[in-house]
DNA sequence: AAACCGGGGCA
DNA sequence: TGCCCAGGTTT
């Protein structure tokens, strides 16, 4: 019997548009102001996001001032030294992530010497996955390109799919797709859309101790749903314990409810 | 699909 | 010490 491709989850239009509203809503009102939301230069948001790579905002903000200070653009880095290009690097840790940027950027100005707009095409490149690729597409070019990273799986697992095992091949799979389903019409709203997206898991969505009573998404949101006999007001306390998304009581496969 | 890789901060 | 962070690459 050839196995059944687990079904993709579906996100009703409508439901999707609500998402939306509320998502942009709170956006516009709690945005951080973020250096890199406040440029289009590929290269600009190509360094960002490597250097962002399992790293921390906080922490990136710093060298990424310095590091353009020192590489303005493309071809200054492709002329660079490798020396140089970790001295530039030191102290952000992850230093495959140094080298894959100047490779690229090397690899990039020996061809045409511009940088791709396609996710495709993007993910050819060094360094760049699925990930790094959806996000240039959509912030450096504005189109309407996906984007799932830990904060957008987190969002989209605890309100849409709390079943699926987010670190799962399958569950990210799924999780792309909601992504997909739920981006806006035009590569413009994606823009703001998956800022939005990032910026709620990012501050109030997060990994422990979410702050559901300040989330705008919290009605329709299956893993607040899922925890009943908890009216959280606004601004309410963090949790001890996060709503687990997808632990409808975390029982072994046969043993029934008490 | 799962394993592995790799820095640093913070609870 | 373990978990988390705007993941990617290799097996």
């Amino acid at each position: 019997m050839p196995r059944s491709p687990a079904p993709l989850p579906v996100v009703p239009p409508e439901e999707g548009q609500r998402f939306r509203r509320r998502l942009h809503a709170w956006y516009r009102r709690h945005a951080r102001d973020l250096p890199w939301r406040r440029t289009r230069d590929p290269y600009r948001i190509l360094v960002s996001e490597l250097m962002l790579q399992q790293t921390q905002v906080s922490r990136v903000l710093d060298f990424y001032h310095r590091f353009l200070a020192r590489f303005p653009d493309l071809s200054s880095l492709a002329a660079a030294r490798p020396q140089r290009v970790r001295e530039a690097w030191a102290g952000l840790g992850y230093y495959a992530r140094a080298r894959n940027l100047h490779a690229l950027a090397r690899q990039v100005t020996a061809a045409d010497g511009a940088i791709p707009d396609t996710p495709e095409a993007l993910q050819a490149l060094p360094g760049v996955g699925a990930y790094t690729a959806g996000a240039v597409a959509s912030f450096a070019y504005e189109r309407r390109a996906a984007l799932v990273d830990t904060n957008v799986a987190r969002v989209l697992h605890r309100v849409f799919a709390p079943e699926v095992a987010p670190k799962s091949g399958r569950g990210l799979k799924a999780l792309w797709a909601i992504a997909e389903q739920l981006l806006p019409r035009t590569g413009r709203a994606s823009w703001t859309h998956n800022q939005a997206l990032m910026e709620l898991g990012a501050l109030v969505c997060t990994a422990r101790a979410p702050k559901c009573g300040a989330c705008p998404v919290r009605q329709g949101c299956r893993s607040v749903d899922a925890v009943p006999g908890r009216p959280r007001g606004p601004g309410d306390e963090p949790r001890a314990t996060p709503p687990r998304a997808g632990v409808r009581s975390r029982r072994r496969s046969g043993s029934p409810p008490a």
